[in-house]
DNA sequence: CTGCGAAATTGCAGAGATCGCAGAACTAGG
DNA sequence: CCTAGTTCTGCGATCTCTGCAATTTCGCAG
């Protein structure tokens, strides 16, 4: 299955990263807003119509890892026992991206400052983040046998993106005194009380 | 303080008011997307640069009273007890939200349709919510006199809003089986153990 | 009822993102 | 080297949203 091999795949995904390294480059040069879809391409060599073969959207470069994200914690989720409750199962895996989000602070804080700045990006995010909502519902509904009529698993998605979101954005914003780990740890750890299996 | 009246505020809110029934309209016989704010403009009566003087965004006419939502929930919060857990005052005050909407379930139908089928608007109406977010994370701050690197207000407004979110995406999905503010409630009511004040 | 300053409306021109289409260029195999 | 399948390009067109400057309308005082 992993086609890692296959020189077609091998140059679309080199040269996806060169348009996104090109991009960001030109974002922190002289802004988002200010970089267009030509001087893009231009830097990447590429035809300005072919961008948007390789993203929909200006604002998907800032955000080009966030499918990553979601398979990772997708991925923890299947490791964990299905006999384990489901809170403490998305803990787990919530944790494990938190891992990752901070061992590459630095990239993270770049992108931030961009959503931050540009309403448009950060609209998308939480778009996105709307979608592994919606991923993460679908799968927990299937690891909780829950009838389709069962609130719980969309409840459960909500509130642990929400979580994560939450302390991501703490993490980013506030003086770095506490890890993002810990962060998300004991706000996970809060809200388990109520959410444990009656 | 009310300014109520004022020919040229009266004039100013009706005139909003109209462009929004004319597009909804125009939405819901040909589609978002499919309309223009030419469109629009023309059935309002208005020339099409003015529509920007109103909404900021074509996609802000179907969020129009998402604005009041929050006063709503920021002044039901006002009304509650200083001394009240702050969770529980969330829920009060979301509670009324709730009742609000289960009030007009058709009019938010539609414009739930819309949004689900137009990703713009979906993101639109998420990036709004942070806003509320925003605001009532710095609402909690003062309600609770917490320190300044203090992670809760923010993770009790996040968690909220995706509360809020979720159980009305499930009630407006799902059958309708169990009323939205009963909705509402329970799922306040499960968090709400791991919430309290220490 | 008349004139003035403030606020709203309008037209115009334009930048940019995004999409559909059709032809050109390129890759994987055989 | 040749063929079938992809990908890249270039072009045109559409639309949203903005800045600017001229005009019109409103609210109010004289």
């Amino acid at each position: 299955m992993p086609k890692t091999t296959g020189l077609r795949e091998r140059k679309k995904r080199e040269r996806r990263r060169r348009i996104e390294d090109v991009a960001m480059e030109l974002f922190a040069l002289q802004g988002f807003d200010a970089t267009t879809i030509d001087q893009i391409a231009a830097a990447a060599d590429i035809a300005p119509r072919t961008f948007f073969s390789y993203f929909d959207t200006k604002d998907d470069v800032v955000l080009a890892d966030y499918a990553n994200r979601l398979g990772r914690i997708l991925h923890e989720l299947d490791q964990r026992p299905t006999d384990e409750p489901a809170w403490s199962a998305l803990q787990r895996s919530f944790a494990a991206v938190a891992s990752d989000y901070a061992a590459e602070a630095d990239r993270l804080a770049q992108r931030f400052a961009i959503m931050a700045a540009t309403p448009s990006v950060q609209a998308r995010s939480l778009q996105l983040q709307a979608g592994w909502e919606h991923t993460l519902t679908a799968h927990l509904a299937t690891r909780l046998a829950a009838a389709s009529g069962d609130p719980v698993p969309r409840l459960l998605a909500a509130t642990s993106v929400a979580v994560m979101r939450a302390s991501l954005h703490h993490w980013l914003t506030t003086p770095r005194s506490v890890e993002l780990p810990t962060l998300v740890q004991d706000a996970f750890d809060r809200l388990g009380v109520g959410l444990a299996p009656r």
